[in-house]
Order: C-alpha cells, then sequence, then structure tokens
DNA sequence: TATTGTTATACTCTATAACTATA
DNA sequence: TATAGTTATAGAGTATAACAATA
C-alpha cells in the first residue's frame, strides 16, 4: 500500500523541504533493511536457543581459539550478563560446553559441541537463503559491492565509536 | 584495541570453519552499521521528543499532506499505540498540533508547527553532519553506490514482508 | 584490590487488549 | 459492526549493581 502514493509532490512553497522524503533518507533505508533482515534472520535460527545472539555466539566460538564469556562477549558488543543467560541455554541445549580454564579458575572456556556444530551449519545455511531472497534482486557484482561498502562503513563506524564495547563490563 | 587487530587468522585447521567469520557476514556488518548509524542518530536528534522516532514523525508529517495519525503510523511501521506517546511529546513541546478532521470526527489531522519546522531543521542538519562522518571513508560516487544499493534492497525487503511466511522454511 | 562469572533488579521499548467516540 | 484514537498492562531486551570465587 505504500508503493501506491509517492507523494510525488509536497506545495514547495518552502524551499528547505522541497527534497525532504524518508524513501531518499539513508537512515530509513538502513532502518528497513536492518528491520527486514532481522526479521528474516529470527526466523532462520529460531531453532537455536537465544535466537540470533545464540546464533552470533556459536559463531564467535567456530571463529577463533577456546576464550572465556567475557572475551566472547566483548567481541560480539554483548553485555556480560547476557552472555551468561545465553550460555545457560545454549548448554542446556547441548550446543556448547563450559570448560574450567586450566590455567585461570574464575574463567571459563566455551567450547562447541558436535551437536552445535550440526546446529550451526543448519542456521548458517537457512540464513544464506535468507540472504538470498533479500538480496535477490542484486546481481552477483552488485551483492558483492554492497558487503564491501558495509564492511567499510562498519569499519568507520567502529573507528568513530570511542569504546565499541563500553557496555560489557 | 579492538580495532587494532582484526583477528588476521584463526588457526583455520577444521576445514569446514575455514571461510567462516564475522567479519565476512552480512548480517554482522548490517548489525554494526544499523547500529552504529542508531547511535550516532540518536544523538543527533537527542533534541527531539522521542528521539529517532520523533523525528520520523516530523519527516512523515512534512513530506506529504496532512494525514491521520493512523496514516502516518502506517507509513512508518509504528503502532497506533506508540504513535500516541509520540504525539503527545511532540505537541507538547509545540512541535506540531493535532487537528480535528473536518470530514471524520473520529480522526485528528497532524500538521508540523513553524517551532517544528526549525527544530527538523536543525535536526536534520545535525543528521547530515553525522551520516558524512560515518560514510567518510566513501567517496561521493561510492556513497551513491551504497545509497541505491540499499534502496534497492529495502524495496525487495518490502516486498517479501507482504508474504509473512517467506520468513522460515 | 581487581577480575570472571552469576544473580537480582530496574528501566526502556514494544506489543496486546480493552475502552471511547464516532462512522 | 467497524474504525480512529486513547489508556492500561504485560512482555521482551537490556543495563546496573551486588555478590562469590579467584587472581
Amino acid at each position: 500500500m505504500t508503493s501506491s502514493a509517492p507523494a510525488p509532490e509536497p506545495p514547495a512553497d518552502d524551499p528547505g523541504v522541497e527534497s525532504i522524503g524518508l524513501d531518499s533518507d539513508l537512515g530509513w533505508a538502513i532502518r528497513l533493511v536492518s528491520g527486514a533482515f532481522r526479521r528474516i534472520a529470527t526466523g532462520s535460527v529460531a531453532a537455536l536457543p537465544g535466537g540470533p545472539r545464540g546464533y552470533l555466539v556459536l559463531m564467535a566460538v567456530v571463529s577463533g581459539p577456546p576464550r572465556s564469556q567475557l572475551a566472547i562477549a566483548q567481541q560480539l558488543a554483548l553485555n556480560k550478563t547476557v552472555m551468561t543467560y545465553l550460555l545457560d541455554d545454549l548448554e542446556a541445549e547441548g550446543l556448547l560446553t563450559r570448560q574450567p580454564d586450566p590455567v585461570d579458575r574464575r574463567a571459563r572456556r566455551v567450547l562447541i559441541t558436535e551437536k552445535g556444530t550440526r546446529a550451526l551449519d543448519e542456521a548458517r545455511a537457512r540464513l544464506g537463503m535468507a540472504e538470498a531472497r533479500l538480496l535477490g534482486d542484486l546481481d552477483p557484482a552488485e551483492e558483492q559491492q554492497l558487503r564491501q561498502l558495509l564492511e567499510r562503513v562498519a569499519r568507520t563506524a567502529r573507528l568513530l565509536e570511542i569504546d565499541p564495547a563500553a557496555d560489557c563490563r
């Protein structure tokens, strides 16, 4: 229904308003894309405890050496209290284990299990198909362009924010 | 310190994991960019009641003919109850007014005030500068590319969401 | 004294339902 | 009966603080 009335011309007696429109607003586009991706991704990883955040935790675990809960929380910019809840649920489902760190008995290393690996693989497959649907209008070169541009902006964002993990203490 | 070390290589002795990494994950990039933009935008429009959503409401009001609260809520994909709170705050600050619809006494038309126009102009200026910072690493052509790609994906997203069962399986 | 992880608590945002006044 | 708008309530999600165990 939104597409029916693009509001072609506001009266435009105000010179500053003539080019105003959410359709050309970067933040609006980001909001739409981000929201759509979030909904689609939520469906794709619904089988995982914790949903999208559970998926991020599993991804972080498999994409590096065994680390402490706090290290993973900081990598994902998640609060460490949230990490406790997420790991509780993921461990209860047998997708990962918490193993005492041999050199620091305060810390616990997070390891993925065989079942967790299978669950992550399936979630990644579903997510890949959902991404393909969302990017269906783009040809491969354009999709690659979008990924690269987003990654560069993400890097800039990381530099702009003084402490990206400020809320992970 | 986080930005200095992009985690150049995980050990990668597991063949199935070699290409796994959040750095190349589209959802992760969207999450980072979206989060950064949200934080930056929140600061830019902090002077407006309702913050980013108040900004969206004002933008919607000025970018079309006078409409009902419900019409604006649908355009912005906001809940109509949220719209009530937002308009309460925006009206209390004198940025817009609710005027009874002459042809439907149930409905109320939302109009921006002179003060609201000034506040919106200032917010747009701040937001433009914040956007420029976030996109500082991109040259003008690349920025244009990113905007166009995002808008196309946003259009696809809008089409996908017409079918609510498209999420999963 | 500082840090890892846990628990308890509070606050924000959002969604749902019920209510009114009109149509 | 259906719709525009309001109000009240409940639920996620998230942040803060206090705590125990260890460094």
